[in-house]
DNA sequence: CTGTTAGCGCCTTCAT
DNA sequence: ATGAAGGCGCTAACAG
């Protein structure tokens, strides 16, 4: 932007030709002479030239940029689908600008609006823990913004959506729990509102279901995902008459919490209560022991949800409302298995 | 950028006013008749009108982003970067374009490159691993950007830095280790021409020197910061005649290497070897035992340098390189301090 | 094959 | 207090 920046109009000048001609040698236009096109491209190079994407953004009325909006920088899955979506815009051409909502519905608001400000051509959102109205989602498809969302989705945003396969993961790992011996599981969700709270849920009771075990309501408890909530009902669950004798906590950072709790007071991991998560966070691998849980392939959900979003900027595939459900992976660990 | 955006264009139009009424209008401008403002504001509401920010750009020669580059998006620590880079951006009005290196020379100049063609105001960049000269660097001095350096920093660069006192950061950390009791203290670092590497072992061979004692160049190794060689190493050390009663490992995730070294051939911490890391990430916690670390302000890191760098972008102190260093805080956990 | 012209949306002199 | 006009850097008709 400063003094030192070589325009078109400079390499024009220089070499006596007009800057359309710069501008078609510079983007390799078919009709120019190949001559011209080299003294172009090595003047060009000669003055460190470097194209304005500003200006060719406000001309060709597309910015070639990706939003997105993810609820936490910090947190090591989305900074794993953000991982996914930059690496495959920039192989496509892109570049993306990031926003965090902190998980509230008014940041999101703000950010759906700051880049909607900057054109960006197209976003992948990934909804805040707050979010319960979507006019903002709605305005978006008034000013024709295609979008996509991934992982925290809404089933009331009709739209293409990238998402693990929640229930199943769920299903395969209390499963394994029964397979393990466990036959009083206790399943402790995250606000019930939120999809994945469902989902897992849905798992759960279904895998219980198929092995013919009756459902128990006080077994199923909801935390607001709070250390404090966490732990509070991580206490009540070993103060029970009849103890779980398997924890499924919805999320791995709940199910450390519980981890702590449970050996905070002396009980046995696995062999008195076995215990598991979902996500795979960094750290379920390096607790003590290690944390039994479910795999989401954070990476390709991002990669996915960013070549899905291009194809359809690209005109390469419908803008129809698609559903992509990405399989999980069952990770066994030490909190789920008794040494035999 | 799809049809259903509106411009001043628009709402003059609506309003039988002319363009620049309405951008007066919409800018405060005191030159304007407040009932012609009001009109036009609440026209501007009601359209839904959204500046275009690619023209603003265009025409003010600005962009009002920032762009950051980072080895990596998914490191806890690096997020924590970009997440008080992100929010001090914003709260001043301005918006970030991220990009990752992968800890590739190649691709930081990419990136760079990527930015500066997208007219970004000014850089926030954390050197990648493999980065050893600074051409690229030389060029935005040549075409006026400023730029920040933070954490992974250069001195062969001249310009403003953010980094956090590393030296004395290693200083307290051996200096307790010594308090604990440790006498043979093995040190464990990165590649040595890092410059982390460099001043946390300058901090833990001062400590030595200070406390009188003798520096054992055979207790000083280098790792290449994989898993393996991690491993490797640490099996040395437990292999030794004179072994170690305590290794200062010079990052996190290192040190959990050692750590699961140590537990798997029986080593008991912090009882025959004490054991501490840097850098304070999130696993360190929740290990067992729980791993002394020193603990680095990310958020705070990233926060001053983008408020230095705003701060020069808007004439409020001058561009003359300046050098911040905070300060990292000793976290004292379970892998250092035997039980009485 | 090359040049001329108009215009993307906005802001800013310069008039009035 | 308002309008008209030029231009930021680039591309895309339209001529020639």
């Amino acid at each position: 932007m400063k003094k030192g920046q070589v325009t078109i109009t400079h390499i024009a000048k220089r070499l006596k030709v007009s800057v359309s001609t710069v501008s078609r040698a510079l983007r390799d236009s078919p009709e120019i002479h190949p001559d011209t096109r080299k003294k172009i491209v090595a003047m060009a190079k000669e003055m460190n030239y470097q194209p304005n994407l500003v200006a060719q953004s406000l001309r060709n009325n597309k910015t070639r940029t990706l939003g997105i909006v993810v609820p936490e920088l910090t947190s090591h899955f989305f900074a794993s689908n953000i991982s996914g979506i930059y690496d495959t815009a920039i192989k496509r051409g892109y570049n993306v600008m990031i926003c965090q909502s902190n998980e509230s519905y008014e940041q999101e608001k703000m950010n759906i609006r700051t880049l909607v400000g900057s054109r960006v051509d197209g976003l992948l959102i990934s909804l805040s823990r707050e979010t319960r109205s979507y006019e903002h989602f709605f305005e978006l498809y008034e000013q024709e913004i295609p979008f996509v969302l991934f992982d925290r989705v809404s089933e009331e945003i009709p739209v293409s959506k990238v998402t693990v396969n929640d229930s199943n993961g769920a299903y395969n790992l209390t499963q394994h729990l029964l397979d393990q011996g466990a036959r009083n599981i206790a399943f402790i969700s995250g606000p019930e509102d939120l999809y994945i709270s469902k989902k897992r849920k849905e798992g759960y009771l279904k895998a219980l279901e198929d092995f013919g075990l009756p459902i128990k309501p006080e077994l199923i408890l909801v935390s607001d995902l709070t250390t404090e909530c966490n732990k509070k009902i991580a206490k009540s669950l070993i103060e029970r008459a009849d103890r779980p004798d398997a924890i499924f906590a919805m999320i791995d950072p709940l199910a450390v919490d519980v981890m702590m709790v449970l050996k905070e007071n002396g009980v046995k991991i696995p062999e008195e209560i076995a215990l598991a998560g979902f996500t795979n966070n960094p750290t379920s691998e390096v607790v003590e022991p290690s944390l039994t849980t479910v795999s989401q392939p954070a990476y390709q959900i991002g990669k996915l949800a960013a070549n899905h979003l291009l194809d359809q900027l690209e005109g390469l595939v419908s803008t129809d409302p698609q559903s992509f459900v990405l399989d999980t992976t069952l990770v066994i660990r030490r909190s789920s298995v008794k040494a035999k």
